[in-house]
DNA sequence: TGCTATTATAGCACATGTGCTATAATTATT
DNA sequence: AATAATTATAGCACATGTGCTATAATAGCA
């Protein structure tokens, strides 16, 4: 019977990048004039994802984030430009 | 028993931005100077997991993008600054 | 040509992202 | 306050990201 976390395996969970990713989606998607709601239907992902990640509950996947990007009609960059704190 | 996809689930994986990405990061890294291997050791990932990244194969977490910009001492604009492709 | 460094593949186990559905909590509107 | 709209939580099942190890393939270089 293994318990959790027996082995060596460190996965990398970057809380505070997550955290600031979540601030910069929620300000992105109200510039942009969308509900939670409304950004889930237009981009075909569920709004409970949509939520999870405004409160940094997960981390996303680039496929996730390059669909929100294309839906909020905001380039890359944009949508990246805010400063990555350090790890902690 | 459950033969695959036999519900509705659509999962997207993002198959131009994600080579778009990859073609991205082995840019910004050889630019930088690091090999895949130095790469993976400095920031703690897997150099398998570098390697997949850089050819397409897999769909990474934003975790793991921002561990990378941090290791190759990039702004997430810089990291980030290409186009990307519609969705086919 | 061989040797070495570098990159790519492969398979396994475990952790977790995601869709879906339902419900609760919060915020805005009248 | 009451109602409606919006956002947040929760739990499940399935897909897949990730670390690890090993090996193969490729590229540089003497």
């Amino acid at each position: 019977m293994k318990t959790q976390q027996e082995n060596d395996r460190k996965l990398i969970f970057d809380n505070e990048g997550i955290k600031a990713f979540a601030i910069q989606l929620k300000k992105i998607r109200e510039r942009e004039g969308f509900t939670q709601s409304q950004l889930a239907f237009e981009s075909g992902l569920s709004l409970s994802q949509i939520a999870r990640i405004e409160t940094a509950r997960i981390n996303p996947t680039l496929s996730t984030v390059f669909t929100l990007a294309r839906t909020l009609n905001v380039t890359l960059p944009d949508l990246f430009n805010f400063e990555l704190p350090p790890k902690v």
